[in-house]
DNA sequence: CTATTAAATTGACCATGGTCAATTAAAGGA
DNA sequence: TCCTTTAATTGACCATGGTCAATTTAATAG
């Protein structure tokens, strides 16, 4: 009540965002962690495809309800699984260092690469949450996704690369041929080469074009 | 029973490839054509997305059982509606005149774009379908992308463009810019651009790099 | 024309994600 | 400690895609 009444002169707008700064009880973080702590165990047994919200607030002991308190939707709380896991590889990328060439770049890539494809169901999520329509939206898929273009950006300071155009165009690039390498991975038919065979190309004739 | 008998003895795979020959009666294909008639009926009128089972078999005046007999999944008929539509895209592009420049190339593929981007929902079934993930679940959308990427080899044919790698991967980069362009239209953080001013200077970089 | 066989259709039923009015529990002031 | 307010939870209910045993209809052999 109280931080309703300060602010409730204020532009609808801005009441609107404030909205958000309800005070949160403790039990809401408990139950929210139950229930992505059983949806990590179903997923861990199962695989991300498995995940069903009724089996999930089972385990968790709520109310099928409660579970759409917490997330917008089933896969809101996907965005929320995987954009973590993601981020747990970008951190291993970034504690390397910065590969040289092209070949190297494709070695430091795989992991990644190898857990967004380790499910068709998983590459989908990632690629319906990695642009979000409204900034509202905006999910940790998507944020990891700008996160990746910086690395690259890091990367391509410490090597020679072409200067023609501007690092961002050259870093959306390589995420661009990222992508489209790993949809040919489930490609019944294109999937003959391994991911290392095209992104290893792709990225050389990129990177370094020889005209 | 006289094409099951026939092939009775042969090879089990065989056996299911054949399994496809059974006669097919009259009112199948017209029960078929009322079906895509309804849903393209409801597309025309409220958009791809809006489209529901419930809907399509009351427009035809059948049971929905019978709309699972015909398409394996709603989506399915999704991709054929979508395909057929993509294919009429690559119809006019084919009868116009090779894009010479990057920029060119950029105005005769907007009208493709434009339509695959039309929808959240419909580029969401495109990249879902780009791929299949099976020789048999191989869908009209996917056949879609090869011919592009065979319209794409054809107009580099005659034109002045990088020479150090193969055609096809270049064809393939212009379709991995293509998409990232698109899914970029949908980006809440990336959206300020239109897909002429992106797509351009990507197609421009990948293919006459100036190095 | 009738019987037989297989194709096509049906609709009751299920699986699962998602909604919301009603209820319960926590937080803070008097 | 009690009261008020609002946050949090609940579960019956809905929406929609999808299944399948039972039934109807077409094709064809005799």
């Amino acid at each position: 009540m109280t931080v309703v009444n300060i602010l409730f002169d204020q532009s609808q707008i801005f009441w609107q965002k404030q909205k958000m700064a309800k005070t949160i009880q403790k039990r809401t973080l408990k139950t929210r962690a139950r229930l992505i702590a059983a949806a990590k165990e179903i997923i861990s047994q199962n695989g991300f495809e498995a995940m069903r919200v009724e089996e999930v607030v089972l385990r968790a002991g709520t109310a099928k309800g409660t579970f759409f308190a917490h997330f917008k939707d089933k896969d809101a709380l996907m965005d929320l699984i995987i954009g973590e896991k993601i981020n747990e590889y970008l951190d291993q990328m970034e504690i390397q260092t910065s590969p040289k060439t092209s070949s190297q770049m494709v070695k430091t890539l795989m992991p990644l690469c190898e857990f967004m494809t380790c499910e068709r169901y998983v590459f989908d999520i990632i690629l319906r949450y990695s642009g979000a329509t409204r900034i509202e939206e905006i999910g940790i898929i998507a944020t990891t996704f700008g996160r990746q273009i910086e690395i690259f950006k890091i990367w391509l300071e410490s090597v020679e690369f072409r200067k023609d155009i501007e690092a961002d165009i050259v870093a959306e690039g390589i995420h661009a041929f990222m992508i489209q390498t790993m949809a040919l991975k489930f490609c019944a038919l294109h999937n003959s080469k391994s991911i290392n065979d095209r992104l290893g190309p792709y990225l050389k004739a990129w990177l370094s074009p020889e005209c």
